[in-house]
DNA sequence: TAGAATATTTTGACTATTCAAAGTAATGAA
DNA sequence: TTCATTACTTTGAATAGTCAAAATATTCTA
C-alpha cells in the first residue's frame, strides 16, 4: 500500500486539517510537521495528489481527499492503539510512548493489530485522551473546554491533553494532571494570566493561561458560552 | 546503524552460517535467502564488506566479521523475543509469528525489547526451540539429536523444530509436536524409511525420515556419541 | 582438454526520497 | 504602486536498493 513515508505524511495533514478545521495545508506547515524541506514537501505532495489521496493547490496547500482521510485514519488507529499498548501492557513510560509508535505504527499488521485491540478491550482513548479512530475509520472529536475556562470552585476532570511534547507529559505526570484524574480549581483570576488548579490527592499546580489551555477537561461548567466549532 | 536491509542480510548470513559450520556463504545461496537476485547480493555484500561487517571474496562467497555476528545477534535476539512475545502475550498464531517478526525487529528499540524480555521472564527459547542470544550478543547452541535418530519404544521432548515454514508448523502444532511435548517412538525400522512417534495424550504420528529429522529432541538415548560444546 | 553448463560479477537503468540552491509568485510596508 | 520579504516551486544532484541482461569465471562432462 503507502510507503511509511506517504503514511506520516497522510497522518500530519490529517492532524493539521484538525486544527486548522479542514482548510488548505501550506506547504511550510507540513514540510516542519513531517520534518522535510519545502521542496521535499512539495515534490512529494505532488506524488500524493497524483495518486488520488489528496489534492494539490499550489500555492496554496493540500488537503486530503476522502480516500487520504480513510487511510490517515488508519495509521492514526494503529499510532494510538499501540502508543496505549505501550503504556498499559508494557509499562513504557507517558512520554515516551509517542516515539516508538511513531515506528511501530509502519509495520504491525491487522492481524496484531486486532490482538492488541481485544487485550485493550477495544479503548476508545489513547493514553493522552486522544480518541482513537475505528477500524471502519470513523473517530468522534468531542468539544471540550480547558482548564483556563474554569472559574475558581469548579471542580472537573482531566480528559485530554495537547501538547504532547516529552518535557510537558513530564510535567504534566509529575504534576498529577493526567487523563481522568479529578481537579479543583482554586484561584482563576484572568487579571493575573495565571490559575492554580489542585489535583485529588496532589498539591495544588500554577499554570499560565497557556499552559492550563493544554489541558481539555469535562464536564465544562462554564456552561453560557459554549464554543462550538463551525459544522 | 544498519539499516534493515542490511539487518536482513546479516542475520541471513548468521543463519546460514551455523548450517554450514562457518563456511563461506555462496553469493547465490545468500540472495535466495533474502529474496534478492544474486547481482544485488553480490553490490550490497560489497558494501557491507566495505563497512568492516563481513569479507567478501569474490567468487568464493561472504562470511561475517566478529562486529557483523555480533549485529546479526543482535537482530536475532530481537526476532526471537518477538516471536516469543507475539504468541505468548498476543496469542498469534504460531506459524504467523516468524512473519511479523521478520518486520519488527527492526523498528522495536531498546526500551521496548528490555520490557518485552522482563514480561516474558528473560525466556532462552523462542516458540520453535530456538534459542534466544542474550543481550550481550552470545548464544549456546546445545547439540541434539532428532527423533529420526531415536530407537522403538524410547521416550524423550521435543526441543526444537528445524523447518519453520507455516505449512510445516501448522503440521506439527496439530499432530502434537511442539517444543516440551513429550513422544514416545513407537515404530522405527531403518529398512522402512519412516517412523512413528505419538506425542503424550495425541494419537501417534507417521514421519517420514526427512520429517522426523526436522524434530529434535532431549534426551537423547542414542547416548554413546554425547557430543559436547566448548565452554 | 574443449566445450557446455553453472555461478558470479558488472553494467546500465530505474524508483523512492531527500537536500541545496536557484527561480518565481504572493504579500505587505512604505 | 513599487520593492523587499517571505513562501513556494523547480531544478539538479545524491543515496539506498533493486532488477535485467551482458560479461566473466569456474566447474563438469565427455
Ligand atoms: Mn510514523
Ligand atoms: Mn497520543
Ligand atoms: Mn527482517
Ligand atoms: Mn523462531
Amino acid at each position: 500500500m503507502a510507503s511509511r513515508t506517504i503514511e506520516n505524511y497522510l497522518k500530519q495533514l490529517w492532524l493539521q486539517q484538525q486544527e486548522s478545521r479542514g482548510k488548505y495545508v501550506p506547504m511550510g506547515k507540513l514540510a516542519a510537521l513531517v520534518g522535510v524541506t519545502a521542496g521535499t514537501a512539495t515534490t512529494m505532495v505532488k506524488a500524493i495528489a497524483d495518486s488520488g489521496l489528496a489534492k494539490y493547490a499550489p500555492r496554496a496547500g493540500v488537503r486530503l481527499t476522502r480516500a487520504g482521510e480513510q487511510l490517515a485514519l488508519h495509521v492514526l488507529r494503529r499510532h494510538r492503539l499501540l502508543e496505549l499498548f505501550l503504556v498499559e501492557i508494557l509499562g513504557i513510560d507517558w512520554s515516551d510512548a509517542h516515539g516508538e509508535a511513531e515506528e511501530l505504527e509502519h509495520v504491525i499488521s491487522e492481524t496484531v493489530l486486532a490482538r492488541i485491540d481485544l487485550l485493550l478491550g477495544h479503548p476508545s482513548v489513547d493514553p493522552h485522551g486522544d480518541p482513537i479512530p475505528s477500524s471502519a475509520g470513523t473517530v468522534e472529536a468531542p468539544v471540550l473546554c480547558s482548564l483556563a475556562e474554569l472559574q475558581a470552585g469548579s471542580r472537573t476532570a482531566i480528559v485530554r491533553i495537547v501538547d504532547q511534547s516529552s518535557e510537558f507529559l513530564r510535567f504534566a505526570q509529575t504534576s498529577g494532571l493526567v487523563p481522568k484524574a479529578a481537579v479543583v480549581i482554586e484561584h482563576n483570576n484572568p487579571q493575573a494570566g495565571a490559575i492554580s488548579a489542585r489535583p485529588d490527592g496532589k498539591p495544588p499546580v500554577i499554570l499560565s493561561m497557556a499552559a492550563a489551555a493544554k489541558f481539555l477537561v469535562r464536564p465544562c461548567p462554564t456552561a453560557g458560552k459554549q464554543r462550538r466549532k463551525r459544522s
